[in-house]
DNA sequence: AAATTATATACAAACGATTGTAATTTTAGA
DNA sequence: TCTAAAATTACAATCGTTTGTATATAATTT
């Protein structure tokens, strides 16, 4: 069975494709007698309207573009399920293109999204890649960018984060109420931006209101990783007392880490991390963590999409706020 | 910047539309230095065709949909990702709708994905829907439909699954490796075939191979409900030494009691779960599972599409095999 | 040099919709 | 009854491609 079209309908009804177009629409134009007539038909040949037509026509897609580096990751889903959900609600639908971390298939991708000429771009740099021309270039070709977690240092981009500050020193206030002694924190990979923002912001922090407090800071690159971090810092002599992670990934391996030795927690150790909740929820007791939401991140991210597209190009950064969540872990 | 095309390129060189667009596909009939100036001045613009205009010419829209319940959840996620992987390499873009588990958003997305006459559609029945009238629909307007996970009963329709009788079976046959007296195993909603096929398989074998074996049988709803579950029945006089969890989310609500009471595995209580992987390796010692992977099943799922695609309409069910991952919990 | 064949390029229709304008019909005013 | 205005409906161009066919130029054959 072939596609219903405005032409067959047209033919049917012995009526112009133009009048037939309009009856659908409802257009002031055009008969109630006709109008009627046209939507039965229209609804018993389960007619849709081709999307690829009007797009041509109209020079506009209703499509965003999604870039990240995985799908099949606790941050980037929920991000991506909350730009579904505001992009829906708005009448557009998503096209979601993974990365993999590698540069290649990111320009690979952002060409798929030209050629489908998205309305916006919703892109998480892909760790290797350092060619900003291509964005630069989507700018030039109206397509509006706003960029989430791994944004371009370059402010002339649009960019949402979360309060990667505020995490740091929330996370730090509560290990001060605490009244740890000696603190192991284990933040991620020291090239990214994210991570060195809530370093900074922790470091300076104890330094500034508990300076007597020891911290011990060490990057960690994978789950495995932290739990061996741990691991070797907890067998020396000087046990801490305190751990921070800075992602979910770090505290999965110092979780791991911490149920293999079977340290009690909190009595023994506390333990923080930046989390948006779902690996905290996952122990007893609960983790204490500082919520940064990729759900909140992608609400966040499609205001600023509209708001771009809307009022030419407001270039600016936004951040999600974050606050504590009390576990039981502190 | 207006977007470039084939019209743009064909005045700038004085050539005739055909021509570009002949030469930009390397067509024998165009001249070496016709090519040449049309791929240069090409670049140089940075064409890039626009895939609504080829679309609708060629009537083909190299774009599959995905419609899911949700996309932020550990299973459908990986499915994603094995698909769009898939996809990308064959030429394929994705979009993907989330239905919420709603019967309205379903039939909306489906809508949506009519409208963009996407070339085929990997679906999940949203738990509520049973109007399978669309999706005939969407046969007889020839969008292959491949469903995956929450399938129709109906046999006329295309469909991927776990091989969930096996993953009971398997689950089983360790359970009785380890000599298990008294078992709890947790199901989830009853309602749902994946939750009778593997009860049912389950029992079966149990039944048949270790008749003493006392196993009590429950339905959990959720991770809570679960955790509950657990709690209860372990506060009675007769403690079972076992337990079996048909999903992460059980597992989940499980391992939080196990936590809370303090309990030994795999010393004091066996604990065997039907998993992609994930959650389970978030333990110490790391759960032995029945690995059903979400990722192998959208790789089956694609094969499937490009079948259906290729020779026409094979109506037909394929399962992804199960295979057991020793953990430590058993 | 004329006729034939290659080679290179141009023309034009089509895909399915939207929309400004023209044409037709109906209604109303004089 | 004739005409102007209002209400309907039809025509045609357009969006950016692809592709069958026609045309013009160059190369080859006789």
């Amino acid at each position: 069975m072939t596609n219903t079209t405005l032409k067959l309908l047209a033919q049917q009804l012995q009526l112009s494709i133009s009048t037939v177009s309009r009856a659908l629409k409802d257009h002031p134009d055009i008969s109630a007698k006709t109008k009627a007539k046209v939507q039965a038909l229209a609804q018993s040949l389960d007619y849709e309207p081709n999307a690829y037509a009007i797009q041509l026509r109209m020079q506009s897609s209703k499509i965003f573009g999604v870039l990240v580096p995985a799908i099949a990751n606790l941050f980037y889903d929920s991000f991506i399920a909350a730009v579904e959900e505001e992009s829906r609600k708005n009448g557009y639908a998503l096209m979601i293109l993974q990365s993999n971390h590698n540069a290649e298939n990111e320009l690979n991708n952002l060409k798929i999204f030209r050629q489908n000429r998205v309305s916006g771009l919703f892109a998480c740099l892909s760790a290797s890649a350092e060619n900003l021309e291509v964005y630069h270039k989507m700018n030039e070709h109206e397509i509006p960018v706003v960029f989430f977690d791994i944004v371009p240092k370059d402010n002339s981009f649009t960019k949402v984060r979360m309060a990667d500050e505020r995490c740091g020193v929330i996370a730090a206030e509560n290990i001060i109420k605490r009244n740890a002694k000696k603190v192991l924190a284990i933040f991620g990979d020291p090239a990214l931006s994210i991570s060195q923002n809530r370093k900074t912001s922790f470091q300076n922090f104890m330094k500034d209101f508990a300076p007597k407090t020891s911290v011990q800071y060490i990057n960690a690159n994978s789950s495995n990783d932290a739990e061996e971090i741990f691991k070797n810092n907890y067998n020396k002599t000087v046990k801490f007392d305190t751990v921070f992670c800075m992602t979910d990934e770090i505290l999965i391996g110092v979780m791991k880490a911490i149920q293999a030795l079977q340290i009690k927690v909190p009595a023994e150790m506390g333990v923080i991390s930046i989390s948006n909740g779902f690996i905290p929820n996952l122990y007893y007791p609960v983790i204490s963590y500082v919520e940064t939401s990729g759900f909140q991140l992608g609400k966040l991210a499609f205001l600023q999409m509209m708001a771009n597209m809307q009022t030419g190009k407001p270039v600016n950064e936004l951040t999600v706020e974050a606050k504590f969540i009390e576990g039981g872990s502190m």
